[in-house]
DNA sequence: AATTGTGAACCTCTTCACAGCT
DNA sequence: AGCTGTGAAGAGGTTCACAATT
C-alpha cells in the first residue's frame, strides 16, 4: 500500500492522472490482480474502462495509511542510524516528524542532533507526560533493545520500528516493524553464495 | 535464517551451548515446528532428544548464508545514509566490509566517508576492472537510482541492497533487496489509525 | 523421557478467468 | 472495447501430530 502511494505521488509529478491496474503493476513489479486485489480490499477505487484517478487513489490510500494525521515521533540512540534517521527527507516527507532524541551518553544530553534535543531516557516518563509519543523509533545496541522497549511500552507507546538486530517481546496491544538492515544485506550473501556454486 | 545466526551468537556469548526448536522458537516469536522445518530444510544439525549444538549450528548456518566468503561491497551515495553505513557495526561484525563509495558530488569526490575514498560514479567502469564489486549498496535519491542500478548491473554486479523508496527493474540473474524504512513506518501510521478508529 | 525430522492437514496469499460496469 | 472487482483454483508457507532417534 506504501508503496503504491509513494508511486502514485511520483506517476502525479510526471503528469500523469489515469492508471491500470497493468501498468501500476508493472512498475511495482507485480501481478495486475495483486494490484486490484490490494486496492479493492480497502473499496472500489477505480472506474471499470477506465482505470484509477492517480490523485484521488493517492488520496484514499493516504487516509487508509493515516498520512493525513501527524504522527508524533520519538528516538532512542543518537548513534550513527539515529542521526541519519533525524534528517531523513523520505519520513519528513511522508509527515512523521522527529521531536525528540533520547540518549544513555551523558555527553550528549542536553545538546542536539539536527536541530532536535536530545533527553536523557530518564526523563523520557516526564517528557511523555507533557508530550505525545505515537511512535518510538529504537537505534540503539541490541543488548540495549528490549529495555528501551519495555520503558517506552510501559508509558504507553504502541508502536515501534525497531532498528536493534534481534526480535522484540512486546504485548499483544502493540505493534513493532523491524527493520533490520544485516538480514537483508546476508541474503544477498545467500544468494551469491548460492549461484557461486552451482555455476 | 539470518536471525537465527545472531541469535545463536547471542547465546554462545551467554554460554549457553545446546538448545531446543521450542526455546529458540521462543526466542524469535515464532513456533517450534516453524524452526524445526526451516533448519531441516539445509540438513539434519539436531540431535533428537538433546536439541541443537548452538556453536556447530551457528557455523552451519553461517556457511549456508556465505557468511565465512569475505563480499566487496559498494556504496552509491554519501548522504545521511551513506554516511552511517560506512560507520555501520552489524555489517562489520558480519564481514560486509564497505570499499568504496560513488557520489555525484564534485565537493564529495576525492575526500572520505569513514576513512573509506569516495569516487565519482564516472570512475566506477574503471574501479570495477581493478576491484571486485559482490554487493552494492544504493543509498540516493529514487530519482537517480533505477539510473545508477543499470550503471553497475552493466558492469556485472549481481546483487543490491536499495535504500531507495522505489522498485528497482533487473535483469532476471539479478537480485535487489530493498530496505525501505518509510514502508514500514507507514504500516505503523496504519495501525495506530486504526486501532483507534475502533475505540 | 525428550526432542528432532517430516508427511498430512490447514491456512493464507497469489494468480486465473470472467462477469459486470463504464 | 477496455478494465475493474471478485469467486474459484492454485501455490506457497505454517502448524499439527507423531514416528524415529538419542
Amino acid at each position: 500500500m506504501s508503496q503504491y502511494y509513494r508511486s502514485l505521488n511520483r506517476l502525479i509529478d510526471n503528469g500523469v492522472d489515469t492508471i491500470s491496474s497493468e501498468k501500476l503493476a508493472h512498475i511495482e513489479n507485480i501481478t495486475s490482480a495483486q494490484v486490484r486485489k490490494d486496492l479493492s480490499f480497502f473499496g472500489s477505487f477505480g472506474k471499470r474502462g477506465l482505470g484509477y484517478n492517480t490523485l484521488k487513489l493517492k488520496d484514499q490510500i493516504g487516509e487508509i495509511l493515516g498520512l493525513d494525521k501527524k504522527w508524533h515521533v520519538g528516538l532512542v540512540g543518537a548513534g550513527n542510524i539515529g542521526r541519519a534517521l533525524t534528517d531523513y527527507n523520505e519520513f519528513k516527507k511522508q509527515g512523521f516528524f522527529i521531536d525528540v532524541v533520547f540518549d544513555a551518553d551523558p555527553a550528549k544530553i542536553g545538546t542536539q542532533c539536527n536541530n532536535i534535543p536530545i533527553l536523557s531516557v530518564a526523563e523520557a516518563d516526564k517528557y511523555s507526560h507533557k508530550n505525545k509519543l505515537d511512535i518510538m523509533i529504537i537505534a540503539v545496541p541490541a543488548s540495549a533493545a528490549q529495555q528501551v522497549c519495555n520503558t517506552f511500552m510501559d508509558l504507553g507507546v504502541k508502536a515501534f520500528l525497531n532498528f536493534a538486530p534481534i526480535s522484540l517481546q512486546v504485548k499483544d496491544d502493540v505493534v513493532v516493524k523491524n527493520e533490520n538492515m544485516s538480514v537483508e544485506i546476508e541474503s544477498l550473501s545467500f544468494f551469491l553464495h548460492n549461484k557461486n556454486g552451482n555455476d
